[in-house]
DNA sequence: TTTTTAAGTAAATAAACATTTACTTATTAT
DNA sequence: ATAATAAGTAAATGTTTATTTACTTAAAAA
């Protein structure tokens, strides 16, 4: 038995995110990435079912799982307030600003109706991201450190903004100056983590 | 010469939009539209040069205009920081929660490279949302009543958790208890107002 | 009323696409 | 060595799609 080329399957999973990062997810078709890949299109279905799962995998394994990682590198949910909200801030920002398509596919998750379902699913189920993140949040609302909303709003109040920002960031990569640096994204978690705190 | 029929365009938007909002952007097909608005497909190549014209006035005129008009309805530049920020927040929040199939747009308009170009062009050269919302925030940056930071940087962190509760309000319309009320909405921008405001 | 002209239609077309078919090749277990 | 088997390929296939062609209809201007 002819054992699978592992390199052909790296070749498909790491064209694919070019692809997607150089002309978006419409414009990934299977023949533009078999021809990317050096291969048949018939190949990419020895290792994926089709499409859809290609793009589930790709997503979860290459995307979801990697960024989850980055985002909780040396955090632990008993920091204090302050300290924990930083560090997933610039975690997040490093991670997403040198991995550009991950960020797209990330994008593309919340209006494509296939990767959301994808997103939801391995949140519930696994939440390698959702659980820490989730204790860290609740505990500081229940112990009155910061204001008492559901984990939900919470996470919308905290992380969003730096998504928005990153955002900016892409845009502005082709622009001659840069405004979103590493100084601003901190003077903004700084203002984010204000509002949330209770100071009374 | 035969007149336009106003209706039939009318019906084209109005079918497109109720196409995106049930079945996603990805999901609207020109013979899909043209079915349900009760036309041949050549009919709308009569009011539109092709696809990407379509969407691009359809995103511009039916969905960019009327939602940064309800934005800025009843809100001036002059308000104080707290009020101008509530009635933005308040505006929007209406706006999105009546208009699925805007906010669907919307969203998209991040993502795919089309809408996003037709996003960035109408609001650098009309900026009716823009203008009015940019002064608001630099005079009062300006005159120390919040953190100074670029324009688009104030923006992120004054809109951007908004827009997530919206997605929330959404993916929570199907469940039975809806977390996302106004009452929440105003909660976090006072949030998001203490953030953002001087006090010393 | 008749001519003119653009609006409108039904059906076709050509391109793009995901997926398969029919075949070849490489590797391992015997 | 060779049989067995899955990996791999080149070239279809059938479907879906945006867009056109060839024709008909309705209304305004003459």
């Amino acid at each position: 038995m002819r054992p699978k080329n592992l390199e052909k399957e790296q070749a498909i999973r790491s064209m694919a995110l070019d692809i997607i990062a150089n002309e978006g997810l419409e414009n990934l078709t299977m023949q533009k990435l078999a021809k990317a890949a050096n291969i048949s299109p018939r190949t990419i279905y020895i290792k994926y079912e089709n499409k859809e799962d290609l793009l589930v995998k790709l997503f979860i394994h290459e995307v979801l799982e990697p960024y989850e990682a980055a985002i909780l590198n040396g955090f632990t949910d008993g920091m204090d307030f302050s300290t924990g909200t930083k560090k997933l801030w610039m975690n997040t920002f490093t991670y997403l600003k040198n991995n550009r398509s991950h960020f797209a596919l990330l994008q593309h998750s919340k209006s494509s109706p296939l990767l959301n379902k994808a997103y939801q699913q391995e949140n519930i189920v696994q939440g390698q991201y959702f659980a820490p993140v989730h204790r860290f949040l609740t505990d500081n609302a229940d112990a009155g450190v910061i204001k008492s909303f559901p984990f939900d709003v919470l996470r919308a109040l905290l992380m969003s903004p730096l998504i928005d920002l990153v955002n900016e960031y892409f845009d502005h990569t082709t622009r001659p100056v840069q405004i979103i640096t590493d100084e601003v994204i901190m003077q903004c978690c700084e203002v984010v983590i204000a509002g949330l705190i209770n100071n009374k």
